[in-house]
DNA sequence: TTGAAAGCGCTACCAG
DNA sequence: CTGGTAGCGCTTTCAA
């Protein structure tokens, strides 16, 4: 007896006439099924107002068709950086195509076991890791558990997964180049935080391009600006102080550039006259700064998506395959030449 | 016979030498469970590695542990606009607290099918609008199926479902009053897109003011600028082609401010100097404009946790609040008084 | 090509 | 307080 509640196959099964079993190879457009039984059952799932119940579906074996995305900053400080709309926006290219549905989590110390829980527990056909820690497991427990995933960023240790990344140390060095051929001699360097890869690399590849060429660099001219404004503007302060006569600084992300330009003003610093800036991401923000950011990036769009298909491809038990992106300066107002 | 798969409740019974119903209390926090069979069963639930099924449990009649979280515009615009972020932040706080994680979900023309199904068909608990079209039935087709929503922003039409907004007209008169007694005489708009029902009571609120200080505005001194940062630089372009003269413009959102103070200084106007400017959000952006922008705003962060709190109500089946917060402005630079 | 029926792993009810 | 057991709604053999 149905009572009030929501329609199942049971229900469109007796207003059809034809089998539970039928009805499920229509919904799921399985081939071998008479096109006109086809249509009638349409017609039944109409009147019925029937809808598939995912829970059913993925308990009797089916998929959840959703893939969990996990960053590592809180929403705060994830909107102001809007680089990852840009990376997030392919992502949802590849995922929307098939279907699938993204849940966002947070993986901060305070909810790390939620986290894990709920990846664990079958929530998610794969996740999807846009910045990875070494100080959880997150990322092997998944793996563990013959979750599929893919990663945004360098290879992990020894865990051989699929992932996107960007050269980091090319971009370091293209910075470091394009400062000393625009004409500043006195170079410093804001990075990002202690553990975190991307910092790691732009860093020496920065460094190491200098010592390359016999650019003596103080160990001094690198402040962390933890890859927040505030901490950007801290760090700056902190450069300036140490080394008064910095005339060229490179700038690990678009959103701490944005806390540089800001200190560097209340110090009464001009950009690009009395310092040159060279930010990374090439991200919108770098467009709505003043001056406008002189920036190093990858293609983020096209990172996502491609992350975005990895993830499809591991689902589907194909091997994994990793791509590394080239990045490019794009050359605007932070750098302009003196005369 | 257990093979090699994951571990059920089942195992745990066996393991453990207690029934299945047993176990499922323990897992479920019950009360009525003997302290000394708890630990024992968690021992076992330990050696066999159990983890939750969530589809079953789902099925069986608990909950999906996840929300919604609908959106109509696309990530790259949302990561640009670090607003949404504090808002989030807020959201994130209620769920989190009861173990609930958001799935984010893209309500534009080309995805509504999709996101219609993923939420109908029982993927998530609750589902929470940060903004709604009266274009499309996705709020209407969510309340038909009894599933508990909550809606930032105004009340829709007679659908009555908890809501909390601002107080968007009152957001606009502010702006006017303070605008006039910074000492600019000759007012501007740049609005939002057309449908959008924040966009309306902002400029409503604007304009009634003046109206009732008798101050002529005409109606030509409003732009909308889509809440994008190219569409408001194209409308202040405009703007300023059919009011050469303006000195105060109000600003439907930070991240339009981005765009309208980028295309002032390409026009070589100076803020505050030539042109006043009253933003609106006080979102972070506002502190990494230059100038930084003077923003009328309601706490983002407690109009997002009071959201979450009202779709936990919701889902609770209590019976249904709205509140509305009032604006209130900071003041910064970008309407600093003439001398 | 279609139908019958056995689970998927859990919750919740009812006995004891 | 604990155990037995009947579903939840779907997919997926296996027969017909």
């Amino acid at each position: 007896m149905s009572t009030s509640s929501r329609p199942t196959l049971e229900d469109v099964a007796r207003v059809s006439g034809y089998s539970r079993a039928t009805i499920s190879r229509v919904i799921r457009n399985v081939d071998n099924v008479n096109p006109r039984i086809v249509l009638e059952v349409n017609k039944a799932i109409e009147k019925t107002g029937y809808r598939i119940n995912f829970a059913a579906r993925a308990l009797a074996g089916g998929s959840t068709q959703t893939i969990g995305v996990v960053f590592r900053e809180n929403f705060g400080d994830l909107f102001q950086n809007s680089y990852w709309g840009q990376v997030l926006e392919g992502v949802y290219a590849s995922l929307s195509k098939v279907n699938y549905q993204q849940v966002f989590l947070i993986n901060d110390s305070e909810h790390f076991r939620q986290v894990e829980q709920y990846l664990l527990n079958g929530h998610v056909d794969g996740v999807l890791f846009l910045s990875v820690s070494e100080e959880d497991d997150l990322l092997t427990d998944v793996i563990a558990r013959d979750i599929p995933v893919s990663v945004f960023g360098p290879a992990i240790r020894n865990v051989p997964v699929p992932y996107v990344n960007g050269d980091e140390q090319m971009g370091g060095s293209i910075a470091a180049e394009f400062l000393l051929k625009q004409g500043a001699e006195r170079l410093g360097v804001i990075s990002g935080g202690k553990g975190i890869n991307a910092s790691k690399y732009r860093t020496l590849g920065f460094t190491s391009y200098l010592e390359s060429i016999n650019y003596h660099f103080e160990k001094s001219a690198t402040q962390a600006g933890d890859f927040t404004r505030e901490g950007a503007a801290k760090a700056t302060e902190e450069l300036l102080r140490k080394h008064p006569d910095i005339d060229g600084i490179y700038v690990l992300s678009d959103l701490m550039s944005t806390g540089v330009l800001e200190k560097l003003r209340e110090l009464g610093k001009r950009v690009p006259e009395d310092i040159m800036l060279v930010s990374m991401d090439n991200s919108p923000t770098a467009l709505s700064t003043n001056p406008q950011l002189t920036s190093i990036g990858y293609n983020a769009f096209d990172g996502g998506k491609l992350l975005g298909e990895l993830i499809l491809e591991a689902i589907a038990g194909k091997p994994a395959r990793s791509v590394t992106f080239m990045p490019s300066l794009i050359e605007r107002e932070s750098t302009k030449r003196k005369k």
